[in-house]
DNA sequence: CATGAATGAGCTTTCATTCAT
DNA sequence: AATGAATGAAAGCTCATTCAT
């Protein structure tokens, strides 16, 4: 049973990782199924004992690759207590994580936005999940009287993540990275603390 | 010769228009030119006279729209001298074209995404450009003693692009749009403000 | 428009009588498309423009044969007013058209019994016709007093076509024909009018 | 050894059972080898331990169904010594074959007409037996001077077997049944013994 | 004997693009 | 310029069959 896990596990987990290389090479769309297969080492037929399709493939590789980064991100601000602190290890962590492995981000870049469009019905929950990381962080500062009380979590829980997406977008693509990790990651907590931080919060600074 | 150029022209736009809407509906690669064609009211033969291929209509369309991006947002900041205002200004503008036209903001979405990555060759150099109006303002502000020196343009103008196309995309995907243009744009510049501006700036306001 | 027409119904008799060739050679299920656009001499896609699929092809070609069919047996019994001699029309024309037209008559033999399964929610509302027009025949004998009141038509029409069948099953099947097309025509309708038994026989019973 | 076979005739057994299930659901075609299996509760691989393939599984399915129905008919008229009780004999066993086992009937059917298309090289020997038991009573007719002698015997079993293949036919596929087995085994073997005609219509003749 | 995961050849169907009219 | 019928390459997916365990 578990010898027969782990044999299963191998090939999905190959097909998945080839799907990565894949797609970030050809975009979904100009992958082809055979292609994955011949990347993993695996026959054509292969791939449908494990996915159902080529979009399973695709949905499968997007709820791995966003545990993963759920799972990091939380590791990453749990030990943390202070708001401030943990908006900037979230930064980083996110960031880092883009320069670890930018061919998950490349397909997180181009297919978080084609999922409304091939995934319809595919509730992108994980998604989700890692958003609310940040609006409970923001939730937490305006508790303790750090954040502003006005600042309107939904809004700015996206907004952070755009910051921080867009900046993964262009290093993701620019062959060279003008600014490090740790400026970029600084410089875009920054612009969100000092706009979020009330009198009491920036003193605490 | 005259009136061929805008029998031509006429087409052109005919075609641009519907690709617009069968792109947002379905996607790039999920559109058929067939249903370009019957959306425009053309023949599929037709779109070939007008576009090199499938590729072409979506470059096309994308420099027109992207286009009309730029010049509305120019208009809206260009009656403006301060930079503080002109952030708002831009962010208000930004978020109305996606309210008010939703096909072109699907498109953007994905194809800003899609185009760097699969249309080798394409310059985007309208979208570059777009970037570039944040990084003036921030700069022209910076010049002024109002926006910290130490902010780097670079990295800030794509911040805040993506904290507002972030926003964008939940918009265009969820049927009820819990805040108004207004507070969006408002927040997410002052997020940008707040963190950006000095003591001087910050007197200003 | 006529021009049109003509032109389609080209392409459209083309890929028909291609088809009857190929599915008589292999059966449908071990013909390929492909083969039968080469067989009518058109791309594989050009049978896509005239059927919905390759089902599609083999649901219209029996419709056409089965009206051909029709056509042909009603004309042969239509001049004839003695029930007795539309019997013997009947049994002359069918087994004229198999021997004329072998490859018709395998696809109906195999495919009218495979219509229940593969053609689901598809009426045989042409065989069921086929059919009435004995079962018509049998009722005007009867009303003539000419046949035996208690035989049943429904009974009757499908023993009728079924022998003449079995028939020609067996004929399109071997090589050398042992018996002319007049004798079995007149052999079978001999059956069911006046049976096999002889006098001495009869008195038996 | 005999235990073997035992454990051995018992998985063919339940293979061919299970094949009889869903090849007359299915069809051949749309038939698969696994779920043959699944139905067989084996696995996919043990059909090769006693079939040599998918054709295999239907000839060796074809062979013991037809020494069944073979056996029976065989014994419903061994006890009878006059020949038109026989052929009634016959019929009845025939039609009452068709009606205990559906399923069955449909797989020969269906598959005694393709037989002949894909299991090229397949000598049907066993219907062809069965083909002669019905020429055999005709031809003790004859002997006996019950039978008219210019009756051709080939001609006759091919058109009394196919009255009654057609029935069955009519019958599988049909809900509601509208005639009784006796009823139709009466009336189908009446056609041939004596006919349709009134003695009037003989008469005529 | 039995298993069932793995294989890969083969097929239907789609659709961007062409070109005769 | 405009048409749209025709093309045919290309790809996702299936499933009979094999073979290591």
């Amino acid at each position: 049973m578990t010898a027969e896990n782990k044999k299963n596990s191998d090939k999905h987990r190959r097909i998945i990782e080839a799907a990565i290389k894949v797609f970030a090479k050809n975009g979904f769309y100009n992958s082809k199924v055979s292609e994955i297969a011949r990347a993993a080492q695996v026959a054509d037929g292969t791939i449908y004992l494990y996915f159902q399709n080529k979009d399973d493939i695709l949905i499968s590789l997007f709820e791995e690759v966003m545990q993963g980064v759920l799972d990091r991100v939380e590791a990453a601000i749990s030990k943390e207590t202070n708001p401030v602190v943990k908006l900037e290890r979230f930064a980083h962590a996110h960031l880092s994580l883009v320069e670890e492995n930018q061919e998950v981000s490349e397909i997180i870049q181009v297919e978080i936005r084609q999922s409304s469009k091939f995934m319809r019905g595919y509730d992108n929950v994980k998604f989700a999940r890692y958003l609310n990381i940040i609006s409970d962080i923001i939730k937490e500062g305006q508790a303790q009287g750090l954040f502003n009380p006005e600042v309107k979590p939904g809004i700015a829980k996206r907004a952070f993540f755009g910051a921080l997406d867009e900046m993964s977008r262009y290093w993701v693509l620019s062959p060279v990275k003008k600014y490090s990790i740790t400026t970029a990651a600084k410089e875009i907590s920054s612009f969100f603390l000092q706009g979020m931080l009330t009198d009491r919060g920036r003193r605490q600074l």
